[in-house]
DNA sequence: GCCGGTCTGTTGAATTTTCAGCAGGGTTGA
DNA sequence: TCAACCCTGCTGAAAATTCAACAGACCGGC
């Protein structure tokens, strides 16, 4: 298990003001939302119009996208989360795990009460792989 | 491996602007920093004055603090990194990962190209055992 | 001693972010 | 039909962030 991270470019997601971020965020988590429920979402909700300015400027950046949806839009990641992941777990394992995919992955198995069993790692093992096979 | 994320309280590192962002990370990524440090790490580097700024304000929300090294101050996060990292797992988990901690260690194992030998599975089981040990 | 360099503390301005109000279009149901 | 409602598009202001300039303290070398 020997493992340094690839390099990366720098995350899409970086750069962003704190309400961008909860936008984003919320569209990950819910994998496309309407307004109403963005708002919904936010801490401290501000009115309609203010998280329709926060899309506008993230349409701008090209960083969503939105399909209507009868009357009204849902908006939606403009790349897929998968990316996103990728993304944002290499500058987590950067900043705060020292470049260590290791440590990260203890840190989060430890956290979630996980006991690694023998038939936990047997399923590791095969859904990795076919991750790899199917994906790259 | 069944598991669900512990309920936590928002992370402290939620609700930073931009530069305040930028900062911690660098505070966490080098274990504590000065500002000409803080300053070469910035992406598009504002003017050293505009550093110190943003350290006051990181200052006066109490999420850093700093020591004297001789003439200058060395900064550093007022949390241990550890609560940090606890705190960014969370949110990556249940933001980017339906709140399925397998899913991101999938992810991450998958992204470091590791490889899961019998001896890394022994390895990290004895790990995670002495962390809770020790730790909880 | 004294000058140059480096650092912190503070202040105020420029820019960006955040927000709310209003106009216009379309849909729904009475 | 038409009135109430909900949604988007747009505009401009309030608030926060980001930034740079200046003043004062400290240290080292000449």
């Amino acid at each position: 298990m020997t493992a340094t991270m690839m390099p990366k470019s720098e995350p899409t997601t970086a750069g962003l003001s704190r309400r961008e971020s909860q936008v984003m965020d919320i569209l990950h988590r819910r994998s496309g939302a309407t307004v109403a429920e963005i708002m919904a979402d936010l801490p401290d909700p501000p009115t309609y119009s203010a998280v329709r300015s926060v899309l506008r400027i993230l349409s701008e950046k090209e960083l969503i996208t939105h399909r209507e949806d009868g009357p009204r839009y849902i908006y939606y990641p403009a790349k897929p989360t998968e990316t996103a992941r990728e993304d944002v777990l290499a500058h987590v394992v950067r900043t705060y795990f020292g470049d260590s995919p290791e440590q990260a992955v203890t840190a989060l198995l430890r956290m979630s009460d996980v006991d690694l069993s023998d038939a936990d790692v047997k399923r590791l093992r095969s859904t990795i792989r076919r991750a790899r096979q199917s994906g790259r």
